[in-house]
DNA sequence: GTCGCGTTATGACAGGCGTCATACCGCCGG
DNA sequence: CCGGCGGTATGACGCCTGTCATAACGCGAC
């Protein structure tokens, strides 16, 4: 049972805030809860894209494969986020995969009540272009810190951008509010587990991050700054 | 003089298509066209998004600059493609800049009557998420792209892009319609022009490309194909 | 208990690709 | 007509970083 229903979910977060309580009821009506264990896919790259997901608990991680096998992950997101919702708007396959990073629950909502709700409300359409724009934005970053950097930047400024958009303050930092494994750090930036590992536990026998048993903590994020600008320390 | 009256060429785009005649006739009235040379830039990354533009004709370049000097490409605009939509929309400033390929003409619609236009017509919401949501997927292409594949792939698969999606049909192949500079190949796929020129080099010697006055013709879209696959030839 | 798995850790090695230098060509402007 | 600029071309060199191998540790499954 989740620890509030379904409905207060729905209307606490951004996508669905403006709508008129019957059509929050409805919904919720329709909506199905469902937990995932660590590791397990919600969807696949390619799935038919019958459902329009939010995150409840935990973490999910939007990613694509590769051929080869290796994994790149395009998005963590937190409780509140909404995934697939263009794939579903548009009728396409999802164009990658969704896992969950540790235990999680999603809320679905199936196409038909979105689309038509989509057609009834413009409201929705204007906050999904807001934050598709957000989205964009952060893409068009991960390119030119993929284009340009060095490896040691690019794992500093994703780091950066982790705590400041989702670290809670503590006396030593900031601290990660999910365990973030040194190989999802490394599908993150395009480089291999070793580096990272590498990288990482210079930083930590630098003081600069912490390892609190799986959760980073980042303690200068100023040193981070530099990190980035410069490509080393 | 354009070719035809800008109210005409604002309702063939797909932006505004579906808006009644009296709206378009209103954005006409209050839209300027600008032409620049090669190499000038529209606004840049940073500046107040004053502007709702869309390209006319020619070819204009998205790109975002770091510290060090080098160009990230992120996108390449042809006529009737909307581009500084999303700022204007959030009230943000240019989260990147846009240049000039070759001489081009852009038509301008100041920010207020495009806020306006948006709050009565929410279909333009929609068609903006739509566009939006393309634009996420082919970011997220490019960041797979950055992050696994060697460079004569990822070389091979932005050839492709733009030979399948902007190419004319010719006895010798795919040919671009536009010039396009070793360099800005380059930016557009975070290498150097060097092997750039290259990678290209051999591929014009085994064929496969031609060089014809700096515009390519992609002879063998299946080596290219290849390429991209196995990340060399 | 112990086997296996996931994760972190560290070293050796090779190679893709960036950096620097140099050269050539066509074009435009003074 | 000639100097500068933008673009293409080619070679030498080095290093960042991916690859492979090995090991240790914690933990859940059986």
């Amino acid at each position: 049972m989740p620890p509030q229903p379904t409905a207060d979910f729905l209307k606490a977060g951004t996508v669905f805030a403006a709508l008129p309580a019957t059509e929050i009821l409805a919904l919720a009506a329709v909506a199905r809860e469902q937990s995932y264990p660590a590791r397990d896919f919600i969807f696949r790259e390619g799935d038919e894209s019958a459902w329009f997901w939010l995150v409840r608990t935990g973490r999910v991680k939007i990613l694509r494969q590769s051929r080869s096998g290796d994994e790149v992950v395009l998005e963590l997101l937190g409780p509140g986020e909404p995934f697939g919702g263009v794939a579903v708007l548009e009728g396409r396959p999802y164009p990658a995969s969704a896992q969950a990073m540790e235990t999680s629950t999603v809320v679905g909502i199936p196409r038909a009540p979105i689309v038509a709700l989509a057609a009834r409300h413009p409201m929705l359409a204007r906050e999904m272009a807001l934050m598709l724009g957000r989205r964009l934005r952060t893409a068009h970053d991960s390119v030119k810190s993929l284009a340009t950097d060095p490896v040691e930047a690019r794992l500093a400024s994703t780091l950066i951008r982790l705590a400041e958009g989702e670290g809670t303050h503590d006396p030593r930092g900031l601290v990660l509010p999910f365990r973030l494994t040194r190989q999802t750090l490394a599908d993150m930036c395009g480089t291999t587990v070793e580096t990272t590992i590498r990288v990482i536990s210079r930083w930590i026998r630098k003081g600069i991050v912490i390892d609190e048993d799986g959760r980073l903590i980042v303690a200068s994020l100023e040193t981070l700054r530099e990190i980035e600008d410069t490509g080393s320390l």
